[in-house]
DNA sequence: TTCTTAACGCAAAGGAATTGCGTTAGTGCG
DNA sequence: CGCACTAACGCAATTCCTTTGCGTTAAGAA
């Protein structure tokens, strides 16, 4: 239930733990189904006890998006491919791919398993951060650059409402088509 | 983890212990927060033993998810206003107020806590028919109409984007200029 | 180094999930 | 209409997960 609140102790032990019982979860998630996937089994990988992870996770489902998110997290700025147009389809394109694939779907789920709505705004935060990287170089290369807000609006919810309701399958085709509602006229 | 499948029995008990769950269910999560609402609960409330829920619906998650489906079905169809653009303005204003609130938010919830991938396209199938019962009215009045792939995804795809992840608050003005983007030229 | 206390391990207790078996009641056939 | 068949249910025992009290360990501060 809880609270996966800020520790003040982040050092040492603490920290191996957290370190242990996030490895355990990526390890067994990827070896059972997500059904059959248990605190006791997770601790004992982790070498831990149970009541280690209840206390500081309070649920499995806290836990699955704790983990959930730290992976969401993007390691890199996007890629500078010299345009915001082609940086943007760089991004969309991996970013489509990467929430479309069988663990990148399996990871946003793991997301909203927790009641803490605190994770998914974190996801969201990620992918602005990133649109805001890409949006900034523009300024020093004096283009004609795009609104963060819409192509959050119209390019990435778009490509999450197909992943998450639909099931529509999508291409890159359909990505570009969604850049182009957003940067008109640079064909 | 069961199926929550088509059941050849529909009749008598059956139906009546399915009613009764429901019933059950839309109370207790009602009365207690989703964190503390078991199965074993749910079944006294309804009057059958717990293994009976345990066996036709598998977990708690995939009657949860049972549950908000069914009551995110649309119980009659989108208003006639006059207009595709008021039919619209209407409907968008309905969808995004049951949506952002509170149970609104949690039956969204549920119904991605079931690993049943069919439950959220039913969802999206009952969004989709209730736009294109919209669309159809409009051929029967020889005016413009409108793509519902198109309002599918950015009308109604950033509307849930922003109750889901952003946790941004909206209003009418904002859903008015979604639709605006997907009916140019209808002020 | 020493003190304070957050965080962990252990073990017991409580509750939920699973399963075998007998019973009830839909459904279809004669 | 009555009978047979079997899906679905109730009951109860078992297993496993979850919670909690208490003693111990180790991180952070003085």
């Amino acid at each position: 239930m809880a609270t996966v609140k800020e520790r003040p102790r982040l050092g040492g032990r603490s920290a191996r733990i957290q370190a242990s019982v996030h490895e355990a979860v990526e390890q067994l998630s990827a070896e059972m189904d997500r059904s059959e996937l248990a605190i006791p089994a997770i601790a004992a990988r982790a070498g831990v006890t149970p009541s280690t992870i209840y206390r500081r996770w309070g649920s499995l489902g806290d836990l699955l998006a704790d983990v959930a998110v730290k992976r969401l997290r993007p390691m890199a700025d996007p890629l500078d491919t010299g345009s915001a147009r082609t940086d943007l389809q760089a991004w969309t394109e991996q970013f489509m791919e990467e929430m479309s694939s069988e663990v990148g779907r399996a990871m946003i789920r793991d997301v909203f398993s927790s009641p803490v709505e605190t994770n998914a705004c974190q996801c969201c935060a990620y992918t602005y951060e990133q649109l805001q990287t890409i949006a900034d170089r523009t300024a020093g290369r004096g283009e004609a650059g795009f609104d963060v807000d819409e192509v959050v609006d119209h390019v990435v919810a778009p490509i999450m409402y197909r992943i998450l309701f639909s099931g529509r399958p999508m291409d890159m085709d359909y990505c570009d088509a969604l850049i182009d509602r957003v940067m008109p006229g640079c064909e």
